[in-house]
RNA sequence: CGGAUGGUGCA
């Protein structure tokens, strides 16, 4: 496993991808983790097939993958746009037995928002918890990203509320989302209640939270401020943009 | 015992 680790390194993936299949062949059972390491280089690489074949393979000897793996080969799959591959795969998924997890979730509510289905991608989030599918902090911060994408302000915000009524707390990433869309129209007041909000919450501010900031105080020709957090930021080692 | 999959900024 080691050295197979190694090759994946070394971008001998196809070597490694041979070696997993021999192994499964002769009746090892391959480490799940490379598995998944393997399918996401694969399909960095653009080889959908080789990842394709190298799956049915280890399914054919009766080795099937985990979760993660397929949830890995899924998001590869949308990213990329091929969609219909992507949903038969949701759909082997399903008939394989598997109950699709908060990951899964994340990803289709993802490609939604990517594709503007902002609002589809919001229903996506409701149905989860019918299907006893707990949202998590990820899954309305990518929604609420889709509205800051669209220029909708106050829906973003409303995800923001509805998150905290289902004892989801923000985190900096959701906090991110927002000060750099109120950076953004140049509401640098907004965005400072904001970078507030975030502390009193005990998030810590990293270089994206401070790079959002500065970028709208810039916006504002307010240097003396942008000097202070840019100051701040190398104190605290982080590096600005 | 660790090890794998999802969201955010400027350019």
């Amino acid at each position: 496993v080691f050295l197979l680790r190694l090759l994946c390194k070394a971008g001998c993936i196809d070597d490694a991808c041979r070696h997993v299949a021999d192994m499964g062949r002769l009746g090892y059972e391959p480490d799940i983790s490379l598995v998944t390491e393997l399918v996401n280089d694969l399909c960095k690489a653009s080889k959908w097939k080789s990842c394709h074949k190298l799956l049915t393979g280890l399914y054919n000897v009766g080795f099937i993958p985990s979760l993660a793996t397929f949830n890995t080969f899924f998001s590869c799959l949308c990213r990329a746009g091929l969609m219909q591959q992507a949903c038969k795969l949701l759909d082997d998924m399903v008939k394989l037995g598997f109950t699709l997890d908060v990951y899964t979730y994340s990803i289709m509510i993802h490609t939604l928002c990517k594709a503007e289905k902002v609002d589809e991608a919001y229903k996506l989030l409701k149905a989860m918890r019918n299907r006893k599918c707990e949202p998590d902090v990820v899954c309305y911060s990518t929604v609420l990203h889709g509205y800051v994408r669209l220029g909708k302000q106050e829906l973003a915000m409303k995800i923001m509320d509805e998150m905290r009524r289902n004892n989801c707390s923000p985190d900096v990433v959701t906090y991110n989302s927002l000060i750099s869309m109120f950076s953004k129209v140049g509401d640098t007041t907004k965005a400072y209640e904001l970078w507030g909000q975030m502390r009193a919450n005990g998030c810590v501010p990293d270089h994206i939270s401070y790079t959002a900031l500065v970028d709208g105080f810039c916006r504002q020709n307010k240097p003396k401020e942008c000097l202070r957090l840019v100051l701040e930021m190398l104190k605290k080692r982080l590096k600005p943009g």
